[in-house]
DNA sequence: TGTACATCAGTGAACGCGCGTTCACTGATGTAC
DNA sequence: TGTACATCAGTGAACGCGCGTTCACTGATGTAC
């Protein structure tokens, strides 16, 4: 054994931090199954034994690092609807699950997971919607449901699908699509 | 050992055929990662061991699955558009992953898997959109790849989230919105 | 401020487990004559 | 049609591997006096 030294209380809840930041890009970018809590404890260049002086289980983790996925993603930046919709739809968020929405990285996972990230996703969405509904507020709950549904969809899809042309016209035409419906919807209002 | 008979040709093909449909619904059910090959040969009341007879690995077994899927897809079977969008877009449908779509079971699973499965997956969305072009044919190119996200999207996000009546409202307002937009697209032809 | 000692952040080996895949084996099926 | 033998579908144990979690241990940090 090599250098096991206590760390002082700052920096254990820096460990801590840094534990739940790393998750929440490693959960987007590979999924919560792919990624081991060794992976996680390394990115940090640490080892895994460590881990349960922080957390409880990887189930407790998943739930606090879909959480915190959450307070970053592109749907909590502000800004106009126009803008929200260029990046949400743009291929350089396709390209950077780690650091998107985790709406649509872990859409299928979470289905399948327990309660307790299912409640942080639930959460995710609502949040989503309250968003929505500041940048949008010519549409009705109902059209901003389905709006969300839309963009999480198109991105989604645009990351499944092997064949860059079809994948960036998923991309376009969702924006196209939308962007036009929030216009009309602010010409009557 | 117990009664390892070897079975007729006809009975192997059955077989065959057997794990590929088992596969195709348990993949969907639980997600690519979470059925084993194990799973796949039990479902059938079979031992893991002859499953290399029929297939090189799992991974191969995975692309036929998804394509299978596809062919008995709730997109696949025919009908008007009003009828379509109020079958993929019901709580049945939500319920019954094993049985639904694969573009919405798999949506995430397959962003993350070999070329293989992808390029099935792929295939699975242009047929589809080839089938939305059939009962809406109102609609442009750009529009169809649009509603294809937003179905998609809502009965993922509707299977994600972890409250029935938001769940239920993702599917009712995606069902509402399209159909409003196939019958303005209808009206103006 | 200085000293003695308890605490605890992180180490790295170990645990039991299930995975994908391989393998020697069984004995009915299929074929050559 | 009958016989001898090769084939091969399926069995079930075994392989190496990585997983989540536990544990004895180290030694600086934090605290009581």
């Amino acid at each position: 054994m090599e250098a096991a030294l206590r760390r002082s209380r700052e920096e254990a809840a820096r460990t801590r931090k840094s534990a739940v930041r790393a998750a929440s890009r490693l959960f987007r970018e590979r999924g919560l199954q792919e990624v081991s809590v060794s992976d996680v404890m390394g990115a940090l260049g640490l080892t895994v034994g460590g881990f349960y002086r922080h957390f409880e289980s990887k189930e407790a983790l998943a739930a606090e690092a879909c959480a915190a996925a959450f307070s970053e993603s592109a749907l909590a930046r502000g800004g106009s609807a126009d803008a929200m919709l260029r990046g949400y739809l743009s291929e350089g968020h396709r390209d950077a699950r780690g650091a998107g929405c985790p709406l649509a990285a872990l859409v299928t996972d979470v289905a399948r997971q327990p309660a307790a990230v299912r409640d942080s996703y639930t959460a995710g969405v609502r949040d989503g919607l309250a968003r929505l509904a500041k940048v949008a507020p010519g549409l009705s709950d109902g059209e901003r449901r389905a709006l969300l549904a839309g963009m999480v969809g198109a991105l989604a899809i645009a990351r499944a699908v092997n064949d860059e042309e079809l994948s960036a016209a998923f991309l376009r035409d969702a924006r196209r699509f939308w962007t036009r419906l929030l216009k009309d919807s602010d010409e009557q209002t």
